[in-house]
DNA sequence: GAAAGTGTGTACTATGTAGTACACATGACA
DNA sequence: TGTCATGTGTACTACATAGTACACACTTTC
């Protein structure tokens, strides 16, 4: 699914309940046009900024990193990790391209509760 | 220090044993404007595409992700990487965002030697 | 049945990105 | 001493990014 008609489906479920998630009102609460937010939602535009996109996954309750990836975008805090130690986290990204997600799970709990 | 000065010391300490390291033939093999590359060494422009820091490092025999890191760019491929599964490799990262490096590269052994 | 609210089409804009093209002054060298 | 190569200044360009502004038709709602 493109992130336009995600976006769409979800804010027309939050409208169900909640009269105020119109087009209108939450390009007004994000601070966009309308017409702006009309195009992003029928995919007319690229995807907007990571701003742009962090406000409307608060105002839609959906997780920021999420609705990037489906910008095809990552998060600048995530790059600016990176940045730091470049070869360091470049060599451990290629080493978990293909790792199952249960394995770098286990990775993301053994650093948590890690004694190192 | 800026990718243009390393830039410029890296290609001035190849030139020394090899006299096509000037900046006009480096320019020449990757394929810019002299007048350009002139620049990138000067940081008088912004950085180049990571296309063209790329075909820099391949001639100057350095660490492509360490240039980029430098550009203030993630290469690509590690991009590609984590849009894949975005939700778990941001909470990976910010997982290890202050771990010391030795932990990090414990991880990294223990995915390589990994038996999952 | 008028007013208010809804989504959308068209046109436009400002800024950033990633360079090219050419002329010029200087230095090496044969 | 003329040629050749070197680095650089200035001007320009094409395309991408990230939107705004306004008019319009349709639909509720009162």
């Amino acid at each position: 699914m493109t992130l336009g008609s995600y976006l769409r489906n979800v804010r027309e479920r939050h409208r169900e309940r909640d009269r105020t998630y119109s087009l209108r009102q939450v390009a007004l609460r994000i601070g966009v046009e309308p017409a702006y937010l009309s195009k992003i939602e029928r995919d007319v535009v690229p995807p907007p900024s990571e701003g742009t996109i962090r406000r409307l996954a608060r105002d839609l309750e959906e997780d920021p990193d999420l609705l990037l990836a489906m910008a095809g975008k990552v998060s600048g805090d995530l790059q600016a990790i990176i940045l730091q130690r470049p070869q360091l986290f470049a060599d451990l990204l290629r080493q978990l391209k293909d790792a199952p997600d249960h394995a770098i799970l286990t990775v993301v709990r053994e650093v948590r509760d890690g004694d190192w």
